[in-house]
DNA sequence: CCTCTATGGCGAA
DNA sequence: TCGCCCTAGAGGC
């Protein structure tokens, strides 16, 4: 594999698919692109942009749209183990579940006729659980039913304080809901409870103002650095592997974190034991004595 | 070989 | 709350 996405599988959350946009406008925006579907499956939708020009891509949450001339989208969610892999040099003999493929420049112009190139790109998408071509229309209404992503500087996060703030929701489900807030997957979650000391069940309307606009701020900086390195680092500086003379995570997540995946395994903080649980069919990781249980008023009397 | 699992989300009960 | 869809790697026999 070769390119800017190559490495350690990356974790389809949000910043997953902004790094990606960013990789597809590099080596596809302004260009006549092929768009094919080895696969056979999306060969209609693959025809319908097919040498026309890639306009750009652009994310939403963990929803990539391309952009393409005519007011064109193909809208592609990655799901759980979905692959957008981006690739320098002639393109490879597709492999495996290739479900569409854009290759650039094309070696046909709009008039048919064959274009000198010096260098190609090509992007392979395996595994996605959603793959359409779609309207501008269609476009806005994904968008609409999105809460403000951290990684969109236009988004608002008193709209994210509103919905928490009035939900009895345990907050581990409300960063979950892409209505509330777009782009955090299960990692981000439990990194960022941890981070502010919250227990995964505390109720969303018993936190303060501060506190969200709080988490909101360390998204927005945590993801930020996500789409730059392609991995989820959540430790502190004082918690890093180098500071504390531990071995460094060596599985397939490839960033240091503090919780998620760790059950079991004591805390790099307190030295508890992380314990885990499901909610709503996703496993919530937590440190029961960083992130204590919440006792309101009334329960505490 | 087989089974299990995971970062997500949808629709049916 | 459950089952289902998509893929790939790990571990068991």
């Amino acid at each position: 594999m070769s390119g800017p996405l190559s490495g350690p599988a990356e974790m389809p959350e949000g910043h997953t698919l902004h790094r990606l946009a960013q990789s597809i406008n590099e080596h596809f925006a302004g260009q006549v692109v092929e768009v094919s579907s080895p696969q056979g499956r999306f060969v209609e939708s693959a025809n319908l942009v097919d040498g026309t020009g890639l306009v750009d891509a652009q994310a939403w949450g963990k929803h990539l749209f391309i952009g393409f001339e005519a007011h064109r989208w193909i809208h592609v969610h990655l799901g759980l183990y979905g692959t957008f892999d981006v690739h320098t040099g002639p393109p490879a003999p597709s492999v495996g579940q290739v479900r569409l493929r854009l290759v650039s420049p094309s070696r046909k112009g709009p008039d048919g006729a064959a274009l000198t190139v010096s260098s190609t790109s090509y992007a392979d998408l395996r595994g996605a659980t959603t793959c359409d071509m779609i309207t501008d229309s269609q476009r806005a209404a994904v968008i609409a039913r999105l809460g403000p992503d951290p990684l969109r500087a236009d988004s608002d996060p008193d709209r994210v304080w509103a919905r928490i703030s009035r939900s009895r929701a345990p907050i581990g489900a409300l960063l979950m809901d892409q209505t509330v807030l777009a782009g955090v997957g299960n990692v981000y979650r439990a990194e960022l409870l941890f981070r502010h000391r919250l227990h995964p069940l505390r109720p969303g309307s018993t936190l303060r103002r501060g506190q969200v606009g709080a988490m909101w701020q360390d998204l927005v900086e945590l993801m930020r650095a996500g789409v730059s390195t392609g991995r989820v680092d959540t430790v502190r500086e004082e918690h890093t592997p180098e500071a504390m003379g531990r071995e460094p995570r060596r599985d397939d997540h490839g960033g240091e974190v503090y919780v998620y995946r760790r059950l079991g395994q004591p805390c790099h903080v307190c030295g508890s034991k992380v314990r885990t649980e499901v909610l709503a069919g996703r496993n919530l990781f937590w440190c029961p004595k960083c992130q204590p249980k919440f006792r309101s008023r009334a329960a505490a009397q």
